[in-house]
DNA sequence: TTGCTATCCTGACAGTGACAAGATGACAGG
DNA sequence: CCTGTCATCTTGTCACTGTCAGGATAGCAA
Protein backbone atom coordinates (compact mmCIF):
# COMPACT_ATOMS: atom_id res chain seq x y z
CA UNK A 1 0.00 0.00 0.00
CA UNK A 2 0.93 3.66 -0.05
CA UNK A 3 2.28 2.86 -3.58
CA UNK A 4 -0.32 5.86 -5.06
CA UNK A 5 2.22 7.35 -7.75
CA UNK A 6 0.43 10.58 -7.46
CA UNK A 7 -1.55 10.46 -10.42
CA UNK A 8 1.46 9.57 -12.89
CA UNK A 9 -0.24 6.28 -13.96
CA UNK A 10 -2.07 5.20 -17.06
CA UNK A 11 -0.08 5.83 -20.67
CA UNK A 12 3.46 5.13 -20.62
CA UNK A 13 3.39 2.91 -17.58
CA UNK A 14 1.48 -0.27 -19.31
CA UNK A 15 2.42 -2.65 -21.84
CA UNK A 16 0.10 -5.44 -21.30
CA UNK A 17 -3.12 -6.16 -19.37
CA UNK A 18 -1.17 -7.68 -16.27
CA UNK A 19 0.11 -5.63 -13.95
CA UNK A 20 -1.32 -1.93 -14.86
CA UNK A 21 1.50 -0.41 -13.06
CA UNK A 22 -0.37 1.65 -10.96
CA UNK A 23 -3.77 0.49 -10.68
CA UNK A 24 -4.59 1.35 -7.02
CA UNK A 25 -4.77 5.41 -8.10
CA UNK A 26 -6.36 4.54 -11.69
CA UNK A 27 -9.48 2.83 -9.62
CA UNK A 28 -9.50 5.60 -7.43
CA UNK A 29 -10.14 7.77 -10.35
CA UNK A 30 -12.46 5.41 -11.84
CA UNK A 31 -14.71 5.33 -8.66
CA UNK A 32 -14.47 9.17 -8.36
CA UNK A 33 -15.81 9.43 -12.23
CA UNK A 34 -17.97 6.88 -11.36
CA UNK A 35 -19.51 8.72 -8.52
CA UNK A 36 -19.88 12.00 -10.19
CA UNK A 37 -21.97 10.37 -13.65
CA UNK A 38 -23.84 7.42 -11.74
CA UNK A 39 -24.25 9.21 -7.76
CA UNK A 40 -23.67 7.45 -5.23
CA UNK A 41 -26.80 5.64 -5.23
CA UNK A 42 -26.11 3.61 -8.34
CA UNK A 43 -22.59 3.58 -8.21
CA UNK A 44 -21.14 0.25 -9.15
CA UNK A 45 -17.86 -1.83 -8.45
CA UNK A 46 -18.27 -3.52 -11.59
CA UNK A 47 -18.94 -0.08 -13.17
CA UNK A 48 -15.43 1.22 -11.52
CA UNK A 49 -13.67 -2.07 -12.98
CA UNK A 50 -14.71 -1.51 -16.25
CA UNK A 51 -14.05 2.60 -16.49
CA UNK A 52 -10.52 1.22 -15.26
CA UNK A 53 -10.16 -0.92 -17.95
CA UNK A 54 -9.81 -4.17 -15.53
CA UNK A 55 -11.58 -7.22 -14.58
CA UNK A 56 -14.44 -7.32 -12.10
CA UNK A 57 -12.49 -8.65 -9.28
CA UNK A 58 -9.31 -6.65 -9.70
CA UNK A 59 -10.06 -3.94 -7.55
CA UNK A 60 -10.59 -6.40 -4.68
CA UNK A 61 -6.43 -6.75 -4.33
CA UNK A 62 -6.00 -3.28 -3.67
CA UNK A 63 -9.02 -2.44 -1.45
CA UNK A 64 -10.38 -5.58 0.25
CA UNK A 65 -14.16 -4.57 -1.07
CA UNK A 66 -16.43 -1.99 -1.90
CA UNK A 67 -16.24 -0.38 1.26
CA UNK A 68 -12.21 -0.17 1.26
CA UNK A 69 -12.53 1.81 -2.21
CA UNK A 70 -15.70 4.57 -0.85
CA UNK A 71 -13.49 4.50 2.38
CA UNK A 72 -9.89 5.23 0.54
CA UNK A 73 -12.13 7.52 -1.32
CA UNK A 74 -13.86 9.71 0.90
CA UNK A 75 -10.19 9.85 2.44
CA UNK A 76 -9.07 11.57 -0.42
CA UNK A 77 -12.11 13.71 -0.79
CA UNK A 78 -11.66 14.92 3.29
CA UNK A 79 -8.21 15.96 2.39
CA UNK A 80 -9.51 18.12 -1.06
CA UNK A 81 -12.25 19.19 0.87
CA UNK A 82 -9.65 20.96 3.02
CA UNK A 83 -7.27 22.14 0.20
CA UNK A 84 -10.77 23.92 -1.50
CA UNK A 85 -11.72 26.00 2.24
CA UNK A 86 -7.69 26.70 2.43
CA UNK A 87 -7.27 28.05 -0.96
CA UNK A 88 -10.57 30.24 -0.88
CA UNK A 89 -9.11 31.61 2.76
CA UNK A 90 -5.75 32.65 0.79
CA UNK A 91 -7.36 34.49 -1.49
CA UNK A 92 -9.62 36.30 1.24
CA UNK A 93 -8.28 39.06 3.53
CA UNK A 94 -6.42 37.94 6.60
CA UNK A 95 -8.73 39.08 9.19
CA UNK A 96 -10.39 36.27 11.53
CA UNK A 97 -13.88 37.13 10.32
CA UNK A 98 -13.30 37.29 6.71
CA UNK A 99 -11.27 34.20 7.03
CA UNK A 100 -14.18 32.02 8.55
CA UNK A 101 -16.59 33.38 5.85
CA UNK A 102 -14.12 32.35 2.86
CA UNK A 103 -13.25 28.62 4.63
CA UNK A 104 -17.36 28.58 4.76
CA UNK A 105 -17.69 29.32 1.23
CA UNK A 106 -15.09 26.73 0.27
CA UNK A 107 -17.19 24.24 1.74
CA UNK A 108 -20.14 25.21 -0.08
CA UNK A 109 -17.89 25.21 -3.33
CA UNK A 110 -16.73 22.04 -2.31
CA UNK A 111 -20.41 20.66 -2.19
CA UNK A 112 -21.39 21.91 -5.19
CA UNK A 113 -18.49 21.18 -7.27
CA UNK A 114 -18.36 17.00 -5.76
CA UNK A 115 -22.00 16.48 -4.77
CA UNK A 116 -21.84 12.90 -4.55
CA UNK A 117 -18.74 12.74 -2.97
CA UNK A 118 -19.75 15.48 -0.66
CA UNK A 119 -22.91 12.79 0.19
CA UNK A 120 -20.18 9.85 0.65
CA UNK A 121 -18.01 11.60 3.09
CA UNK A 122 -20.81 12.84 5.15
CA UNK A 123 -24.34 11.25 4.45
CA UNK A 124 -23.25 7.56 3.68
CA UNK A 125 -22.74 4.55 5.83
CA UNK A 126 -20.47 2.57 3.13
CA UNK A 127 -17.27 4.39 3.98
CA UNK A 128 -15.46 2.47 7.36
CA UNK A 129 -15.38 5.53 9.83
CA UNK A 130 -13.59 3.64 12.46
CA UNK A 131 -10.55 3.59 9.33
CA UNK A 132 -8.24 5.18 11.12
CA UNK A 133 -7.02 6.82 8.17
CA UNK A 134 -10.22 8.46 6.95
CA UNK A 135 -10.84 9.75 10.95
CA UNK A 136 -7.81 11.55 10.80
CA UNK A 137 -8.77 13.15 7.38
CA UNK A 138 -12.38 14.25 8.72
CA UNK A 139 -10.60 15.18 12.20
CA UNK A 140 -8.52 17.60 10.03
CA UNK A 141 -11.39 19.04 8.66
CA UNK A 142 -13.18 19.37 12.03
CA UNK A 143 -9.88 20.95 13.58
CA UNK A 144 -9.51 23.62 10.38
CA UNK A 145 -13.06 24.79 11.75
CA UNK A 146 -12.37 24.69 15.03
CA UNK A 147 -9.12 27.01 14.82
CA UNK A 148 -11.27 29.51 12.10
CA UNK A 149 -13.57 29.88 15.18
CA UNK A 150 -10.59 30.28 17.80
CA UNK A 151 -8.49 32.76 15.60
CA UNK A 152 -11.87 34.83 16.25
CA UNK A 153 -13.13 34.20 19.55
CA UNK A 154 -9.10 34.10 20.91
CA UNK A 155 -10.56 31.14 23.02
CA UNK A 156 -10.13 27.59 22.56
CA UNK A 157 -13.55 25.99 21.82
CA UNK A 158 -12.33 22.68 23.91
CA UNK A 159 -12.36 24.89 26.63
CA UNK A 160 -15.10 26.95 26.36
CA UNK A 161 -18.56 25.65 25.92
CA UNK A 162 -19.64 29.08 24.45
CA UNK A 163 -16.82 29.35 21.64
CA UNK A 164 -17.50 25.82 20.96
CA UNK A 165 -21.23 26.48 20.62
CA UNK A 166 -19.82 28.98 17.86
CA UNK A 167 -18.29 26.37 15.98
CA UNK A 168 -21.23 24.12 15.89
CA UNK A 169 -23.27 26.98 14.64
CA UNK A 170 -21.34 28.13 11.82
CA UNK A 171 -20.81 23.78 11.21
CA UNK A 172 -24.38 23.24 10.91
CA UNK A 173 -24.91 26.59 8.71
CA UNK A 174 -22.78 26.05 6.01
CA UNK A 175 -23.30 22.46 6.16
CA UNK A 176 -27.06 22.87 5.86
CA UNK A 177 -26.55 25.85 3.17
CA UNK A 178 -24.13 22.62 1.14
CA UNK A 179 -26.63 20.17 1.82
CA UNK A 180 -29.75 21.74 0.77
CA UNK A 181 -28.07 23.64 -2.04
CA UNK A 182 -26.77 20.06 -3.49
CA UNK A 183 -30.35 18.66 -3.16
CA UNK A 184 -31.79 21.35 -5.54
CA UNK A 185 -33.84 22.66 -2.40
CA UNK A 186 -32.68 26.91 -1.97
CA UNK A 187 -34.45 27.97 -5.13
CA UNK A 188 -33.81 31.07 -3.43
CA UNK A 189 -29.81 31.32 -3.92
CA UNK A 190 -29.24 29.25 -6.72
CA UNK A 191 -31.81 31.58 -8.56
CA UNK A 192 -28.86 34.33 -7.86
CA UNK A 193 -25.49 34.83 -9.67
CA UNK A 194 -22.40 33.83 -7.60
CA UNK A 195 -21.62 37.40 -6.32
CA UNK A 196 -24.80 37.73 -5.05
CA UNK A 197 -25.18 34.34 -3.79
CA UNK A 198 -22.09 34.73 -2.37
CA UNK A 199 -22.51 37.69 -0.55
CA UNK A 200 -26.22 36.37 0.94
CA UNK A 201 -23.64 33.57 2.18
CA UNK A 202 -21.55 35.91 3.87
CA UNK A 203 -24.08 37.40 5.48
CA UNK A 204 -25.79 34.10 6.86
CA UNK A 205 -22.17 32.92 8.08
CA UNK A 206 -21.12 35.74 9.70
CA UNK A 207 -24.23 36.55 11.63
CA UNK A 208 -23.53 33.28 13.93
CA UNK A 209 -20.31 34.44 15.84
CA UNK A 210 -21.07 35.66 19.47
CA UNK A 211 -18.29 35.94 20.99
CA UNK A 212 -15.19 37.66 19.87
CA UNK A 213 -14.26 41.31 18.98
CA UNK A 214 -16.96 41.48 16.35
CA UNK A 215 -16.86 45.15 14.53
CA UNK B 1 -55.45 4.39 -5.42
CA UNK B 2 -56.48 5.89 -1.87
CA UNK B 3 -57.56 2.68 -0.53
CA UNK B 4 -55.47 3.44 2.70
CA UNK B 5 -57.85 2.36 5.26
CA UNK B 6 -55.61 4.18 8.05
CA UNK B 7 -53.51 1.34 9.29
CA UNK B 8 -56.16 -1.21 10.63
CA UNK B 9 -55.02 -3.60 7.71
CA UNK B 10 -53.26 -7.05 8.95
CA UNK B 11 -54.87 -9.30 11.75
CA UNK B 12 -58.53 -10.04 11.10
CA UNK B 13 -58.72 -8.47 7.22
CA UNK B 14 -57.52 -11.36 5.37
CA UNK B 15 -58.17 -14.93 4.87
CA UNK B 16 -56.39 -16.39 2.75
CA UNK B 17 -52.88 -15.38 0.63
CA UNK B 18 -54.84 -13.34 -2.09
CA UNK B 19 -56.46 -9.88 -1.76
CA UNK B 20 -54.71 -9.22 1.71
CA UNK B 21 -57.02 -6.45 2.37
CA UNK B 22 -54.60 -3.48 2.40
CA UNK B 23 -51.63 -4.60 1.00
CA UNK B 24 -50.73 -0.98 -0.11
CA UNK B 25 -50.63 0.73 3.09
CA UNK B 26 -49.30 -3.31 4.95
CA UNK B 27 -46.16 -2.14 2.72
CA UNK B 28 -45.62 1.35 3.53
CA UNK B 29 -45.57 0.54 6.70
CA UNK B 30 -42.89 -2.66 6.04
CA UNK B 31 -41.44 0.14 3.85
CA UNK B 32 -40.61 1.97 6.90
CA UNK B 33 -39.53 -0.89 9.03
CA UNK B 34 -37.24 -2.12 6.50
CA UNK B 35 -36.03 1.63 6.32
CA UNK B 36 -34.87 2.19 9.57
CA UNK B 37 -33.54 -1.52 10.19
CA UNK B 38 -31.50 -1.53 6.72
CA UNK B 39 -30.99 1.92 6.41
CA UNK B 40 -31.81 3.68 3.05
CA UNK B 41 -28.26 2.43 0.98
CA UNK B 42 -29.20 -1.17 1.97
CA UNK B 43 -33.06 -0.85 1.40
CA UNK B 44 -34.40 -3.83 -0.62
CA UNK B 45 -37.44 -4.09 -2.17
CA UNK B 46 -37.99 -8.00 -2.13
CA UNK B 47 -37.09 -7.23 2.00
CA UNK B 48 -40.12 -4.97 2.17
CA UNK B 49 -42.22 -7.89 0.59
CA UNK B 50 -41.02 -10.21 2.94
CA UNK B 51 -41.63 -8.24 5.88
CA UNK B 52 -45.05 -8.26 4.41
CA UNK B 53 -45.51 -11.46 4.05
CA UNK B 54 -46.15 -11.56 0.48
CA UNK B 55 -44.20 -12.38 -3.09
CA UNK B 56 -41.18 -10.42 -4.01
CA UNK B 57 -43.21 -9.01 -7.16
CA UNK B 58 -46.49 -7.95 -5.03
CA UNK B 59 -45.55 -4.15 -4.73
CA UNK B 60 -45.20 -3.57 -8.15
CA UNK B 61 -49.10 -3.61 -8.42
CA UNK B 62 -49.06 -0.54 -5.98
CA UNK B 63 -46.54 0.90 -6.98
CA UNK B 64 -44.83 0.47 -9.88
CA UNK B 65 -41.64 -0.11 -8.92
CA UNK B 66 -38.97 0.58 -5.91
CA UNK B 67 -39.10 4.56 -7.45
CA UNK B 68 -42.80 4.43 -6.87
CA UNK B 69 -43.01 3.20 -2.96
CA UNK B 70 -40.00 5.29 -1.87
CA UNK B 71 -41.94 8.09 -3.47
CA UNK B 72 -44.81 7.59 -1.40
CA UNK B 73 -43.17 6.88 1.78
CA UNK B 74 -41.04 10.09 1.09
CA UNK B 75 -44.55 11.61 1.21
CA UNK B 76 -45.63 10.64 3.96
CA UNK B 77 -42.72 11.54 5.64
CA UNK B 78 -42.65 14.99 4.47
CA UNK B 79 -46.06 14.72 6.35
CA UNK B 80 -45.53 13.70 9.96
CA UNK B 81 -42.41 15.88 9.06
CA UNK B 82 -44.61 18.66 9.63
CA UNK B 83 -46.58 17.34 12.43
CA UNK B 84 -43.91 16.80 13.90
CA UNK B 85 -43.00 20.96 14.21
CA UNK B 86 -45.98 21.78 14.34
CA UNK B 87 -46.66 19.21 17.84
CA UNK B 88 -43.73 21.00 18.96
CA UNK B 89 -44.98 24.41 18.56
CA UNK B 90 -48.05 23.85 20.27
CA UNK B 91 -46.30 23.48 23.98
CA UNK B 92 -44.17 26.10 23.58
CA UNK B 93 -45.10 29.76 24.34
CA UNK B 94 -47.31 31.74 21.62
CA UNK B 95 -44.33 33.85 20.90
CA UNK B 96 -42.86 34.20 17.59
CA UNK B 97 -39.19 33.75 18.57
CA UNK B 98 -40.42 31.00 20.92
CA UNK B 99 -42.59 29.26 17.93
CA UNK B 100 -39.25 29.30 15.25
CA UNK B 101 -36.83 27.52 17.51
CA UNK B 102 -39.92 25.10 18.50
CA UNK B 103 -40.05 24.68 14.70
CA UNK B 104 -36.58 23.99 14.52
CA UNK B 105 -36.72 21.32 17.88
CA UNK B 106 -39.14 19.61 15.78
CA UNK B 107 -37.02 19.58 12.82
CA UNK B 108 -34.56 17.78 14.54
CA UNK B 109 -36.30 15.83 16.51
CA UNK B 110 -37.50 14.22 13.46
CA UNK B 111 -34.75 13.07 12.20
CA UNK B 112 -33.20 11.71 14.88
CA UNK B 113 -35.85 9.83 15.32
CA UNK B 114 -36.71 8.48 11.41
CA UNK B 115 -32.40 9.19 10.59
CA UNK B 116 -32.98 7.16 7.03
CA UNK B 117 -36.64 8.56 6.60
CA UNK B 118 -35.17 11.63 6.79
CA UNK B 119 -32.35 11.31 4.48
CA UNK B 120 -34.57 9.56 2.38
CA UNK B 121 -36.34 13.14 2.04
CA UNK B 122 -33.55 15.26 1.72
CA UNK B 123 -30.34 13.69 0.78
CA UNK B 124 -31.45 10.78 -2.09
CA UNK B 125 -31.82 10.76 -5.65
CA UNK B 126 -34.78 7.93 -5.25
CA UNK B 127 -38.23 8.98 -4.91
CA UNK B 128 -39.31 11.10 -7.81
CA UNK B 129 -39.15 15.16 -6.70
CA UNK B 130 -41.20 15.63 -10.20
CA UNK B 131 -44.57 13.83 -8.42
CA UNK B 132 -46.84 15.80 -7.67
CA UNK B 133 -48.05 14.50 -4.82
CA UNK B 134 -44.75 14.72 -2.84
CA UNK B 135 -44.21 18.43 -4.46
CA UNK B 136 -46.66 19.66 -2.53
CA UNK B 137 -46.01 17.65 0.45
CA UNK B 138 -42.41 18.92 0.57
CA UNK B 139 -43.48 22.38 -0.33
CA UNK B 140 -46.05 22.40 2.67
CA UNK B 141 -43.07 21.90 4.76
CA UNK B 142 -40.61 24.98 3.16
CA UNK B 143 -44.04 27.20 3.71
CA UNK B 144 -44.03 26.28 7.01
CA UNK B 145 -41.19 27.51 7.69
CA UNK B 146 -41.41 30.66 5.68
CA UNK B 147 -44.59 31.62 7.74
CA UNK B 148 -42.83 30.93 10.72
CA UNK B 149 -40.31 33.50 9.49
CA UNK B 150 -42.90 35.84 8.46
CA UNK B 151 -44.43 35.33 11.80
CA UNK B 152 -41.27 37.19 13.39
CA UNK B 153 -40.26 39.72 10.62
CA UNK B 154 -44.00 41.02 9.88
CA UNK B 155 -43.00 40.78 5.76
CA UNK B 156 -43.56 38.46 3.32
CA UNK B 157 -40.02 36.23 2.37
CA UNK B 158 -41.83 35.83 -0.73
CA UNK B 159 -41.48 39.69 -1.68
CA UNK B 160 -38.31 40.75 0.74
CA UNK B 161 -35.12 39.71 0.48
CA UNK B 162 -33.84 40.14 3.57
CA UNK B 163 -36.74 38.68 4.97
CA UNK B 164 -35.54 35.27 2.63
CA UNK B 165 -32.48 35.05 3.73
CA UNK B 166 -33.71 34.37 7.30
CA UNK B 167 -35.56 31.78 5.95
CA UNK B 168 -32.33 30.56 3.85
CA UNK B 169 -30.59 31.12 7.17
CA UNK B 170 -33.24 29.26 9.76
CA UNK B 171 -33.47 26.73 7.11
CA UNK B 172 -29.81 25.86 6.91
CA UNK B 173 -29.42 25.90 11.01
CA UNK B 174 -31.56 23.43 11.44
CA UNK B 175 -31.05 21.24 8.31
CA UNK B 176 -26.72 21.28 9.23
CA UNK B 177 -27.64 20.33 12.55
CA UNK B 178 -30.29 17.52 11.56
CA UNK B 179 -27.88 16.37 8.90
CA UNK B 180 -24.72 16.63 10.77
CA UNK B 181 -26.44 14.65 14.50
CA UNK B 182 -27.73 11.58 12.66
CA UNK B 183 -24.28 11.48 11.19
CA UNK B 184 -22.81 11.05 14.44
CA UNK B 185 -20.88 13.80 14.06
CA UNK B 186 -21.52 16.21 16.27
CA UNK B 187 -20.03 14.69 19.31
CA UNK B 188 -20.51 17.95 21.50
CA UNK B 189 -23.76 18.18 21.24
CA UNK B 190 -24.20 14.68 21.64
CA UNK B 191 -22.91 14.32 24.78
CA UNK B 192 -25.26 16.56 26.62
CA UNK B 193 -28.45 15.68 28.14
CA UNK B 194 -31.56 16.64 25.93
CA UNK B 195 -32.39 19.68 27.61
CA UNK B 196 -29.05 21.46 27.59
CA UNK B 197 -28.88 20.52 23.93
CA UNK B 198 -32.03 21.98 23.06
CA UNK B 199 -31.18 25.28 25.23
CA UNK B 200 -27.95 25.08 22.89
CA UNK B 201 -29.95 24.51 19.63
CA UNK B 202 -32.75 27.17 20.57
CA UNK B 203 -29.53 29.57 20.81
CA UNK B 204 -28.60 28.75 17.93
CA UNK B 205 -31.62 28.97 15.85
CA UNK B 206 -32.81 32.33 17.32
CA UNK B 207 -29.23 33.97 16.61
CA UNK B 208 -30.06 34.39 13.29
CA UNK B 209 -32.94 36.66 12.71
CA UNK B 210 -32.01 39.89 11.50
CA UNK B 211 -35.37 41.06 10.74
CA UNK B 212 -38.33 41.85 13.09
CA UNK B 213 -39.16 42.80 16.53
CA UNK B 214 -35.75 41.13 18.76
CA UNK B 215 -36.22 41.74 22.23
C1' DT C 1 -72.93 -20.24 -14.02
C1' DT C 2 -70.05 -17.26 -16.76
C1' DG C 3 -66.98 -13.95 -17.67
C1' DC C 4 -64.19 -9.87 -16.03
C1' DT C 5 -60.85 -7.68 -13.49
C1' DA C 6 -58.01 -6.48 -9.73
C1' DT C 7 -54.86 -8.75 -6.98
C1' DC C 8 -51.13 -11.74 -6.04
C1' DC C 9 -47.69 -15.54 -7.35
C1' DT C 10 -44.08 -18.08 -10.01
C1' DG C 11 -40.36 -17.93 -13.06
C1' DA C 12 -36.97 -15.74 -15.62
C1' DC C 13 -33.57 -12.08 -16.87
C1' DA C 14 -29.49 -9.02 -16.44
C1' DG C 15 -26.92 -6.82 -13.07
C1' DT C 16 -24.58 -6.54 -8.41
C1' DG C 17 -20.71 -7.66 -4.66
C1' DA C 18 -18.04 -11.32 -2.89
C1' DC C 19 -15.43 -15.48 -3.09
C1' DA C 20 -12.52 -19.43 -5.16
C1' DA C 21 -9.34 -20.92 -8.26
C1' DG C 22 -6.58 -20.46 -12.24
C1' DA C 23 -3.48 -17.56 -15.39
C1' DT C 24 0.19 -14.25 -15.97
C1' DG C 25 4.36 -11.91 -15.44
C1' DA C 26 8.02 -9.72 -12.51
C1' DC C 27 11.84 -10.95 -9.92
C1' DA C 28 15.30 -13.29 -7.09
C1' DG C 29 18.45 -17.36 -6.56
C1' DG C 30 20.77 -20.95 -8.65
C1' DC D 1 19.39 -19.43 -18.74
C1' DC D 2 16.31 -21.81 -15.77
C1' DT D 3 13.27 -22.28 -11.91
C1' DG D 4 10.47 -21.22 -8.14
C1' DT D 5 7.89 -17.69 -5.68
C1' DC D 6 4.61 -14.31 -5.22
C1' DA D 7 1.86 -10.32 -6.08
C1' DT D 8 -1.28 -9.14 -9.57
C1' DC D 9 -5.09 -9.83 -12.56
C1' DT D 10 -8.73 -12.96 -14.85
C1' DT D 11 -12.41 -16.24 -15.14
C1' DG D 12 -16.13 -18.59 -13.10
C1' DT D 13 -19.58 -19.03 -9.72
C1' DC D 14 -22.79 -17.89 -5.92
C1' DA D 15 -26.63 -15.53 -3.61
C1' DC D 16 -29.07 -11.48 -3.98
C1' DT D 17 -31.26 -7.42 -6.28
C1' DG D 18 -35.11 -4.94 -9.29
C1' DT D 19 -37.94 -5.62 -13.18
C1' DC D 20 -40.76 -7.97 -16.47
C1' DA D 21 -43.85 -11.77 -18.48
C1' DG D 22 -47.20 -14.94 -17.73
C1' DG D 23 -50.13 -17.72 -14.80
C1' DA D 24 -53.19 -18.45 -10.65
C1' DT D 25 -56.84 -16.83 -7.49
C1' DA D 26 -60.83 -14.64 -5.88
C1' DG D 27 -64.26 -11.07 -5.64
C1' DC D 28 -68.15 -9.40 -8.23
C1' DA D 29 -71.45 -8.31 -11.64
C1' DA D 30 -74.49 -10.14 -15.22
Amino acid sequence: MDNIKTGAHGAGARKTNYHHGDLRAALLDAAEAELASKGIEAFSLRGVAKRAGVSHAAPAHHFNDAQGLLTALATIGFQRFVDTQEKRQRSAPREPRAQLAASGLGYVDFAMANPALFRLMFSSQKPDKKDPVLADASAAAFDKLVKDIQAIAHIDPHTDPVAMTDVMAAWAIVHGLADLLIAGRMAFLQSMNKPDREAVMTDIILRNCSSGPVG
